[in-house]
DNA sequence: GTCTATAACCGGATAGAC
DNA sequence: GTCTATCCGGTTATAGAC
């Protein structure tokens, strides 16, 4: 991961070595799911020794948080072309929630092991450690370029709580999404309208002085659940 | 598990072996951690074989749900004497949470592979399969029976919805006080309050006309999320 | 049918030679 | 940076004892 390249020919000689573990693994992945692939199997159809596949990466795990930090990136450059598309706050969300499901599709099938191993403490993938904390900032930053200059206008306070609320909501609608044996997960599908509609009720009655304390509590919760990052 | 005992002689004895597996695992699990602690040396100091533990146990893991599981047995009994010192809505939720942190906690560093466990789909103790079906069930009533003659009074369709609604909450804030590394937990019993107080505000909106949509969504969410169990 | 004990198996991970 | 040989521990297979 951090290895250092001294000169260009070892760089790319190593690149081309990690580029062909990736693609095996992520083609046996596929074909026979992750916990029936062994180090071995992608080793061997690597063309390298299992020694090798460990030097490039540290754990089997490691591969996938691989193909979920690529993912991400790429729908983080694809989401301002949705939002370019539209200002409706609504139909940005939802279009956002969409491409999640539409990207993450392929790997469906063994990224449950991103959500086995975010729920142990230890790890560096939890959701809550630092390993991951970039691609949380990535994802907060895309729910606030969601919200900038969408309409109905969102700013002040809300402005400042939506990402938080959104990023968590986008959370559990993966987790979700991961277990979902649905066809074509169309329960998740409409899991993310309703939350999505949750989220456009909510952003009405904001103003709404009956409505003060529901939303200093709100605020509260999301400052307790991210402060801890 | 489901094994059959003909006579009450071979119970006796199967029950004090089991006990004796049980009890060794959790002293073990506690004061090494789950990892630490192998399956041998959890039979060694048991004093039996191998084998044998794994005759009384599928897995490591069937260990740490065992402890759970009787666990909420115990805080089900425990939540109708707390029902019965006050109808207040919100003490009565406080209560509850509260009481989920307090007989879970000798067993916090290790019950994280429940959390690990529970994120593989395939696994007997997903959230959403079969084997903690029972325990849900459990779970929702005691939500139930806390709505019942409280006050504020709360009926019809908010009566409908609102189990599953604590359940969920109860769920996140199991989940966040497993990775909460705050002294004794605070941030998730700070974290309980502000959900309480978010439930508490949200009673208070429903009857409101403008908060219509919002619980009509709501309520959609949580069919959504409920119906696949 | 109920239980125990021993010896593998399997696969993730590591050590260390080259 | 790549290999081979090993470790380690969850799990399983098997052979019997009661």
């Amino acid at each position: 991961m951090q290895t250092k390249y001294p000169n260009g020919e070892a760089q790319t000689k190593s690149l081309k070595t990690r580029r062909k573990i990736l693609k095996t693994a992520r083609k046996l992945f596929r074909t026979r799911g992750f916990e029936k692939t062994t180090m071995r199997d992608i080793a061997h159809e690597s063309g390298i020794a299992l020694g090798a596949a460990y030097y490039y990466f540290n754990s089997k795990n490691d591969l996938v948080l691989e193909f979920y930090l690529k993912t991400q990136k790429d729908i983080e450059s694809r989401s301002l072309a949705i939002f370019a598309e539209t200002r409706d706050f609504r139909k940005r969300l939802k279009l956002l929630f969409d491409l999640q499901f539409q990207r993450l599709a392929p790997d469906r099938k063994f990224l449950h092991v991103l959500a086995r191993e975010a729920s142990s403490p230890k790890s560096p993938l939890s959701p809550f450690s630092g390993r991951t904390k970039s691609i949380r900032d990535v994802n907060l930053a895309v729910f606030k370029s969601l919200i900038r200059d969408c309409t109905p206008e969102i700013s002040g306070e809300l402005a400042e709580m939506l990402p938080s609320l959104l990023w968590l909501i986008q959370m559990a609608l993966i987790f979700f999404w991961l277990h979902d044996s649905s066809r074509n997960q169309q329960r998740s599908r409409g899991l993310a309208d309703s939350c999505t509609e949750i989220v456009v009720q909510a952003v009405r009655l904001y103003r709404l002085p009956l409505a003060r304390h529901l939303f200093k509590s709100l605020n509260r919760m999301l400052g307790e659940v991210m402060s801890g990052l």
